[in-house]
DNA sequence: TATGAATGAGCCTTCATTCAT
DNA sequence: GATGAATGAAGGCTCATTCAT
């Protein structure tokens, strides 16, 4: 009889614990003195350290994405999804400041993050990204003349740069308040108009 | 006789170890390996494992950003100096494939990247992209509404990601020829003109 | 199951191995073959090699201490006690001629001895030594004109001495058969009577 | 052609060297660079860092004892002989502090004190204890029913003990003060005269 | 003789993982 | 399922010693 609560647990207390001490400096008994269970216990539901590393990524990037989805598609158009995506990326790390640290800094270990096991997620997000980006073409919205992977690519590495900055410059602003400057650009492109 | 190209063996042997095996999974003993020396003569000029990959994210960032300022100085103007930026920018990795493995991967790991040690580097990076957005500004190429911090860091965060989306492609394509792409984004935005 | 006996049983195995082949000559892994058990849990029970060796003094010196105690007390007067204690002295270190070895030989090295963490123990046998010292010059049995440090010393060093040349002979007599002829002297003195 | 005088460098420094941080904290580069030599030169002079230390030992020993010897040898009668002994002793020590704390505290590392290599000189000055105490039985003014063997090692243990409990104490008194009370002990004995 | 850069054997300690209870 | 004491592999670093110059 497998409990659920104490995978959730697990992942939860990982969080809190990689966000304070980093990846390399936690040591799984720290976790589970975090979650107050034994350490032992850890690996009745994980086969290894990594891989509490890897499931939480996945779980909290699935739920992320999946958020992420429902959200833009109560938008209009294109472009109104693709503001909100950005103005809810950063509204999620915001709100979630260990989960931001971890996966900001922490998660891009070695080939942990976009390689193996975590690829999946990480293509699900690009998918979405992509999915405006299409509509807003199909739309008339977007210029057509695009490759959309390297728009896509370009839009994720901009959004996270700007969330590992915020990390790294200890959060001391408002990230979410970036999000309008950063569709901005985006959408209108730095060059002045003639 | 003291020879100064040890240091520097020691760099590029590092640089090739990192990116086959990864900088946590790279013994000392394989750096002086494959230098040709013994372990124990690693330690006559860099004071920890730590120290190696930090002084090598150090010296080549360094000069990838001497090389990058003094090559757009001789570009006419800001539209020109960015696209010359962003396009080499991606033939040096282009051309260095260990070292962009090493730095688009394996030095992300904790803080060592974009906090500590390297941060004058990276920091210098950011300068350099940031003196180029000002002279279109003043130029009037550029628009004057947008918070140079925040295009500054979402430019480097796209050439960053188009790096890294490479590197995990295992280098299938030519990273250089979507230089032109990423430009046209950032220059002209993706909103169609009306 | 915690199992108290453990860290009696990495003390024991360490006097035996420390006997045997010198600290510095001896492996914490040695020690844990010794004892029956992996290395690793030799760091369960102690902090680090060193705090063995200054743990086991401790501990042997404050039973040595505290049993050497109680038999004098026992004794009718400060002559009798004096006898006594350097007999005992004697006889202990005799009985356990690894202790012996350990503690004459090997524990003398660089400050980790009378100095250092070690020191409480020293000194309280030296208050031991002082204080049938002072009960026979209270009861007119011991003279009264000698400073009782220099006395206190000079005892504890020639016993000392006696149990270091008896270890470094190879235990070759009996230790125990001298402690009469230095009782002989420290209570009569060398010099003839006239 | 071998240099004395470097020889006598290498000693000198090794002496300060370890006086100043323990054998074992001291490397062979440390003695040179006190030396003002390269660390290479010392393996002209010396097979290893321990012979350092056993020759070391043996030259201050020797010439530690040949001093004794002709000053006692000086001296009308076995009484006075004695008393200036200790009284040398203590003085010999009181004058090179140095040299006092690698004999009392480094030096009685492992083996290599009064077993090994150092134990002819060692020797030399329990012979000579020993030839003051027999001409003192000879001349009826020691008593002879002692064994002069323990009366040598009790009284090269107390005046040892005492030179370390200096030592220890970080030499806040004068050593040779206390020379008189450690020859009354001997002399005299403790016990009250009736 | 003198140098000092280079060598490489040696070992303490950590900590992810296991398993008897 | 839960525990946590026990395991033992792994490797960074030191430093006495060597040797080419």
């Amino acid at each position: 009889m497998p409990e659920p609560d104490k995978h959730q647990q697990i992942i939860d207390a990982a969080v809190r614990v990689f966000a304070r001490n980093g990846y390399y400096n936690s040591r799984v008994s720290d976790i589970a003195k975090e979650a107050g269970i034994a350490s032992g216990t850890i690996y009745l539901y994980f086969k290894t350290k990594d891989e509490i590393l890897v499931t939480l990524f996945r779980e909290k990037m699935a739920s992320f994405v999946a958020y992420l989805g429902e959200a833009i598609a109560r938008e209009p158009d294109a472009l109104a999804k693709l503001r909100r995506l950005i103005a809810l990326h950063f509204q999620i790390l915001e709100q979630n400041p260990d989960m931001a640290e971890v996966v900001q800094v922490e998660l891009r270990q070695g080939h942990k993050f976009f390689r193996g096991a975590s690829a999946a997620e990480v293509t699900a997000y690009f998918k979405l990204i992509s999915s405006v980006l299409e509509e807003g073409v199909a739309a008339g919205l977007f210029r057509d003349d695009l490759p959309l992977k390297t728009v896509t690519k370009t839009l994720f590495g901009a959004m996270d740069q700007m969330a590992t900055s915020w990390i790294l410059g200890k959060r001391s602003y408002k990230l979410s308040e970036t999000a309008d400057a950063v569709a901005d650009i985006f959408l209108k492109g730095l060059a002045a108009k003639p």
